[in-house]
DNA sequence: AGCGTGACGAACT
DNA sequence: TAGTTCGCCACGC
């Protein structure tokens, strides 16, 4: 059984643990893939929505980056601020000190 | 079956 | 620091 890009994008996005956020690169290097365009475009169909904290996923530099909705991206600082991680000009202060980092060997679907 | 487009980025010059 | 270029997977036509 292969799994889809897009299963592993947003099983990805679930193991991030409250009050941490992760990069687009992190999870391209995952998913062992250099499509960092593809994994915001599938975070962005998210039909998990709830069950896929998109809002935690930021740019490699901790800019919040893009929304498919202009105004979400608000919302996802908003969110971000209530796990506890700080953002200022659509940047995470801290982040590095909230970057979480996935482990290969979580690699199972494969 | 083949071609063309889309997308919340990253790296390079 | 800013601007430009590349690339990948999935899906529509």
């Amino acid at each position: 059984m292969k799994i889809k890009f897009e299963e592993m994008v947003w099983d990805a996005l679930k193991k991030i643990p409250k009050g941490k956020v992760t990069t687009y690169k992190e999870i391209g290097d995952y998913l062992n893939t250099k499509s960092y365009r593809l994994i915001g475009k599938i975070v962005g169909k998210n039909p998990y929505a709830p069950k896929v904290p998109c809002h935690r996923v930021v740019k490699s530099d901790g800019t919040i980056g893009g929304y498919t909705h202009p105004k979400g991206v608000k919302r996802k600082i908003e969110l971000l601020k209530e796990e506890g991680i700080e953002v200022k000009d659509n940047k995470i202060v801290d982040f590095k000190d909230v970057l979480f980092k996935f482990d290969k060997k979580d690699i199972k679907g494969e």
